[in-house]
RNA sequence: GGGGAAUUAGCUCAGUUGGCUAGAGCGUUUGACUGGCAGUCAAAAGGUCAUCGGUUCGAUUCCGUUAUUCUCCA
C-alpha cells in the first residue's frame, strides 16, 4: 500500500525535525513588497532576506513546505501546462535549510537517507548530478560534493552537469552556488535495460525527472558578472512535491497521483465524462484541475483577480482554466468553482486558509467565471459580425484576430476554432507581429535599470528604525545606488538609522529630508526593499561618508498616523456592525485619506455607514490612548484576541496594537496616533464594489473630514437656497424633477399638435405649379418645428412638395418635402435642391430624398432660396 | 505603468459615407381568451443616446474632456 501524499508530506517534515529543524509554515503564496517577484516561486523566497544579507536567520536549520505558483520562466510557461504529465502552475516545493550552520555533506546524507532508508526508493532508479565546473566563472567541478555522494552510490550513477543545470543563481546578482539535483527514473523494467537511463537525466524525459535539488549557497555575483565569496555558507534545498508523490506511488503522472485524482474524478463526473478516454479532454481536465489549485490559494492569500499585476495573473489562469471547460467540456456555464469542495477537503487540515476562506474563494471564481463567459459571448458575437461583413474572405485577418484579443480579451485559440467550423484560416503571423508590437511598446514604458549598491559603510548590515517615537535621528549613509526609469532618474539611500517609515501595511512611506549643514536633500519616498529602508531622493548629498540629520516631514506624518489610528477603529467598527466575517482584503493609508477594502458580501445601507461613522466617532471622543506592544510572541498575540491578515507574513515576535483590548487590537508595524482624540472627526466619503465578495471604503478624518461636511453642507444650501425650501429638500426637489419631466412632455405634445394643425391648415392652401401641387411658406419658427411640420405633411399625400422658409434667433432654416411618389416616380431629391437653394442663405443643408433641412445665417437670402426650390418645381412640368 | 475599446429603455443589445418623430428581444402594466395557473393574442408605459465642451444648418453618429467599466501587454 503506497503512502498518501498527506503521509509523504508529514514524513518529510518529521525526518527533518528528528535532524533538529524547525519546521515553519508555508509563506503566503503571494508575495507583497517585493517589486521583484508577484508569486512565491520556491521555497528559499521567504529566506531571501536572510541569504541578502538583510536579516540574521532566527534559527540555524529550517525545514518546511512551501506553496508555490509559477506562470513563466525558464522551466514553465502557462500554456504548456497540462498538455505533459508534471508541468503545474501551482505546487509545493518541500525544503530544508542550513543558514550558516550545516554544509555540503550533512545536506547530501540527509536527501540519500530520506529518499533511500525511509521512503524506501529503489536506489538503481537514482542518478544525482554535480557541478562541473565553468571557465568563465573560474570554478573547478565540485569534487567536494562528488566525494561525498561516491558514499552512497556508484560512481558511474554521477553526472557531471554545466551551469545551466548545477550552479543555481537567484537573479542576475546576488547569492549563488553550485548544485546537487537527484534524478528519478521511473520507467518500465523492459525500457530500462533499452536505454540507459543516465543518458535521459536532465533531457526532459517525462519518466527520468529531477526531484530534488541542493544547492550550496557559496558566492555572491556583482553586477560585472564577477564572483566573491561570501563569509558564510548555506544551503538551500527544493524537493518537488507532487513529483515525489507520484515516484512512491508508482504513477507515471503527477495529474494520476491522489494530489489530483479527487479533483480530476469530480471534474469528470461534473461533465458526464470518463478520464482517460480521450486524450484532449483528459488535457483540459488536467488544464483545470491544476488552475484550480492555484486561483484557489492565491485568493485565499488575498489576491482578488484583476486587471493588472498579481491579479492579472490570477485572472489569466482562471479564464484559462474556463476556456478549456468550454471548448472541450461543454460547460457553458460556471463550474471551476464547484470543486473548491474537494479541494478543500483534501488540503484543508494543512492549509487552514483553505477552509476559513471558503465562502470567499467560491463567490470570486463563480464570479469571475461568469464575466468570462460574457466576455466569450461578446467575442463571438464580434466574430460572426465580422465573417458577415467579409463574405469573400478565405483567411481571417490578423489585425482583426488581434483586435479580438486584445480589446475584447477573445482568446487567439477560439478564434482559431470558430474560424475552422467555417472552414476558414486565421492569420497567426498578422496577430503575432501586432502582439509582438504591443509587447515592446509595453516594455519599453516600464524599464527599469538599477545600477550596483555603493557600499559607503559595511559596519551595520541592518538599519534602525526610530520612527515610532522620533521625527529625526543623527544617520550616516550605509550604502546608495541609482535607478534609472524611462521618465525619472532617482537614488536609493540606505541609512544605518531613519525615522522615516517604509512603504508598507497600506501605510505609506515617508517624506523629509536629509541635512548636512547648509545642504538638505529632499527625500520624496521611502519604500521597503527586501526587507530594506530604502529612501529615495533625486539627488546624491556631496559628502555621502558625513553624519546627516534625517528629519522626516511631520505635519504629513501627523496626518497620515491619525488616518492609520482611523482605519483600526473602523476595521473594528465594520466587524462589530456587519459581523465577524469581515476581514481585511487590503488597505491605503496616505495624508489626505484612507481606503479599506474588506470581505463582506452585500452593499453596505446608509444606515450601516452612518452606524460605523457614529461607532468610529464615539472612540475617537472617548480619546482612548493607543497601547502598543512590541516583541509579543505571535502565539500569544493571536490568544490576546489580535487581529491577524490572511496572506501577510508575520515573523515569531509581532508588534501589538490596540486601542481599547476589548475594542480594536490588531497586529500592525504601523505608525499611531498617541490616543484617538487626535484623529478628530471621521467620515466615510465612499463605499463600492472592488470585486465579487469584496468592498471598498474611503474615509477621512481631521480637517479633510470637516472640508468634507462643509462642503457638503454648502452644496445643501445652494439647493435649499436655489427652491427656496426649509423644509424637505429631497421630496421637493423630486416634486421639481417629476414637474420638469411632464412639462417637458407637454410641450412637446403642444408643439406636436400646433405642427400639426399648421399643417393641416396649411394643405388647404396649396396650389398647382403645372401638373404638381405646390405650397411655400414662410413662419417665425425654428427649424425644428418646422421639419415637424412638413413631416406632418408627407403621410396620406401625394404629388405634393412643401417649401417652408423659418426665420428666429436670427438663423434661417429652410426645410423641404417631397411625396414618396414624386420621389420615386420623377426621382425628385428634396436633399440635393435644398443644398442648391442654401446657397443663396450662405448655409449648408442636406437630408433625405423626401425631406431635408437646410440653415444659414443670411437673412437676406431665404426670398431668394425661396424661389430657387419654386422655379426647380416648375422646370419639372416642361 | 503603456496600449485598445465600451457607455443607447428595468435587463441584453441593434442603430455607417452626420439627416426617418431612436429600434428589437426579454421584463413591467393593462385588456382579451381560460374555472384557476401556465400560455397565446393585442395594446401601453418606459430614453438627458454616460458627462461637459467643440465642429456643423443639423451630432446617438465626427473630434476633445471627465467619469465608470471591459480588455491586452509589462
Amino acid at each position: 500500500m503506497a503512502m498518501t501524499s498527506s503521509q509523504i508530506r508529514n514524513t518529510f517534515l518529521e525526518f527533518f525535525q528528528s535532524k533538529h529543524h524547525h519546521i515553519v509554515p508555508s509563506a503566503p503564496i503571494v508575495v507583497k513588497d517585493d517589486p521583484t517577484l508577484m508569486f512565491t516561486n520556491a521555497g528559499m523566497n521567504q529566506f531571501k532576506e536572510v541569504f541578502l544579507g538583510n536579516m540574521p536567520a532566527k534559527f540555524n536549520r529550517i525545514a518546511d513546505t512551501q506553496k508555490c505558483l509559477r506562470v513563466s520562466g525558464k522551466h514553465n510557461d502557462l500554456e504548456e501546462v497540462g498538455y505533459d504529465t508534471y508541468h503545474h502552475t501551482m505546487f509545493e516545493m518541500l525544503g530544508n535549510w542550513s543558514f550558516g550552520d550545516y554544509f555540503k555533506q550533512e545536506a547530501i546524507d540527509w536527501a540519500w537517507e530520506l529518499l533511500v532508508d525511509v521512503l524506501r526508493i529503489d536506489k538503481d532508479r537514482l542518478y544525482v548530478t554535480v557541478y562541473g565546473g565553468d571557465k568563465s566563472d573560474g570554478l573547478e567541478r565540485d569534487n567536494e560534493a562528488y566525494t561525498y555522494w561516491k558514499k552512497h552510490i556508484a560512481e558511474d550513477r554521477i553526472l557531471f552537469g554545466r551551469k545551466k543545470d548545477n550552479f543555481w543563481e537567484m537573479g542576475d546578482t546576488g547569492p549563488c552556488g553550485p548544485c546537487s539535483e537527484i534524478h528519478a527514473d521511473i520507467r518500465s523494467e523492459s525500457d530500462r535495460k533499452a536505454v540507459d537511463g543516465k543518458t535521459l537525466v536532465n533531457n526532459d524525459h517525462p519518466l527520468v525527472i529531477e526531484i530534488w535539488n541542493l544547492v550550496f549557497i557559496e558566492f555572491n555575483r556583482l553586477s560585472n558578472g564577477s564572483l566573491t565569496k561570501l563569509p558564510a555558507q548555506h544551503v538551500d534545498t527544493g524537493m518537488g512535491f507532487e513529483r515525489l508523490t507520484m515516484v512512491l506511488q508508482g504513477k507515471k503522472s503527477n495529474y494520476d497521483t491522489d494530489i489530483f485524482q479527487p479533483l480530476i474524478q469530480e471534474l469528470a463526473s461534473l461533465a458526464g465524462l470518463t478520464y482517460g478516454a480521450d486524450s484532449q479532454k483528459d488535457i483540459a481536465m488536467r488544464v483545470i484541475a491544476d488552475h484550480l489549485r492555484a486561483v484557489a490559494f492565491a485568493i485565499a492569500d488575498g489576491q482578488i483577480p484583476s486587471n493588472n499585476g498579481a491579479g492579472y495573473v490570477i485572472r489569466r489562469i482562471l479564464r484559462r482554466a474556463v476556456r478549456y471547460g468550454y471548448t472541450f467540456l461543454g460547460f457553458e456555464e460556471p463550474f471551476v468553482y464547484k470543486l473548491l469542495s474537494v479541494l478543500s477537503n483534501q488540503m484543508g487540515s494543512n492549509f487552514t486558509e483553505i477552509v476559513s476562506q471558503y465562502e470567499l474563494v467560491s463567490k470570486v471564481i463563480f464570479e469571475e467565471e461568469n464575466s468570462f463567459l460574457r466576455t466569450l459571448s461578446h467575442g463571438i458575437r464580434k466574430f460572426e459580425q465580422n465573417i458577415k461583413s467579409n463574405p469573400d474572405q478565405k483567411i481571417i485577418d490578423g489585425n482583426f484576430a488581434f483586435e479580438l484579443f486584445d480589446t475584447y480579451g477573445f482568446p487567439i485559440d477560439l478564434t482559431k476554432l470558430l474560424a475552422k467550423e467555417k472552414g476558414l484560416d486565421v492569420d497567426l503571423d498578422g496577430f503575432q507581429v501586432k502582439l509582438e508590437e504591443q509587447k515592446n511598446r509595453s516594455r519599453k514604458a516600464a524599464e527599469v535599470a538599477a545600477g550596483d549598491w555603493v557600499i559607503v559603510d559595511n559596519k551595520s548590515v541592518k538599519t534602525e528604525f526610530v520612527g515610532y517615537e522620533a521625527s529625526e535621528s543623527i544617520s550616516k549613509i550605509i550604502r546608495y545606488r541609482q535607478v534609472v526609469t524611462k521618465k525619472i532618474s532617482y537614488f536609493e539611500i540606505v541609512l544605518d538609522v531613519t525615522p522615516f517609515y517604509a512603504e508598507s501595511g497600506g501605510q505609506v512611506g515617508d517624506t523629509g529630508v536629509l541635512l548636512d549643514g547648509g545642504e538638505s536633500i529632499e527625500i520624496f519616498n521611502t519604500l521597503k526593499e527586501n526587507n530594506l529602508i530604502v529612501h529615495l531622493s533625486e539627488k546624491i548629498p556631496q559628502n555621502v561618508e558625513n553624519e546627516f540629520i534625517a528629519k522626516i516631514n511631520t505635519s504629513r506624518r501627523t496626518k497620515i498616523v491619525t488616518n492609520h489610528s482611523a482605519t483600526h477603529l473602523m476595521h473594528a467598527a465594520l466587524r462589530s456592525v456587519l459581523g465577524t466575517h469581515v476581514e481585511q482584503k487590503g488597505s491605503l493609508v496616505d495624508d489626505e485619506r484612507l481606503r479599506f477594502d474588506f470581505s463582506h458580501f452585500s452593499k453596505l445601507t446608509a444606515e450601516e455607514i452612518r452606524k460605523v461613522e457614529r461607532l468610529v466617532n464615539g472612540k475617537i471622543r472617548e480619546n482612548i490612548s493607543a497601547a502598543i506592544a512590541t516583541e509579543v510572541p505571535v502565539d500569544k498575540a493571536k490568544e490576546m484576541g489580535a487581529m491577524a491578515l490572511f496572506g501577510e507574513k508575520y515573523g515569531d515576535f509581532v508588534r501589538v496594537v490596540s486601542f481599547d483590548p476589548t475594542y480594536s487590537i490588531e497586529l500592525c508595524g504601523g505608525t499611531h496616533a498617541e490616543s484617538t482624540g487626535q484623529i478628530g472627526s471621521f467620515r466615510i466619503i465612499s463605499e463600492s464594489a472592488i470585486a465579487a465578495g469584496v468592498r471598498r471604503i474611503e474615509a477621512v478624518t481631521g480637517e479633510f473630514a470637516d472640508t468634507f461636511i462643509d462642503h457638503q453642507l454648502d452644496q445643501l444650501q445652494g439647493v435649499r437656497d436655489l427652491i427656496k425650501s426649509a423644509g424637505d429638500v429631497v421630496k421637493s426637489t423630486h416634486q421639481l424633477i417629476e414637474q420638469n419631466h411632464a412639462l417637458q412632455k407637454q410641450v412637446e405634445q403642444l408643439l406636436n399638435a400646433k405642427a400639426l394643425e399648421k399643417a393641416n391648415a396649411l394643405l388647404k392652401t396649396d396650389i398647382l405649379l403645372g401638373s404638381i401641387r405646390f405650397i411655400e411658406t414662410v413662419m417665425e419658427e425654428d427649424g425644428e418645428f418646422i421639419k415637424n411640420v412638413c413631416g406632418n405633411m408627407r403621410s396620406g399625400q401625394s404629388n405634393l412638395i412643401v417649401s417652408i422658409g423659418g426665420k428666429f434667433e436670427g438663423k434661417i432654416s429652410l426645410c423641404l418635402m417631397i411625396t414618396d411618389d414624386l420621389v420615386n416616380l420623377k426621382n425628385m431629391d428634396a436633399s440635393k435642391l435644398i443644398r442648391e437653394a442654401a446657397k443663396a442663405i450662405l448655409g449648408g443643408g442636406g437630408g433625405q430624398k423626401h425631406l431635408a433641412t437646410a440653415g444659414g445665417k443670411n437673412l437676406d437670402g431665404m426670398d431668394q432660396s425661396l424661389e430657387i426650390i419654386r422655379k426647380f418645381v416648375i422646370s419639372c412640368n416642361s
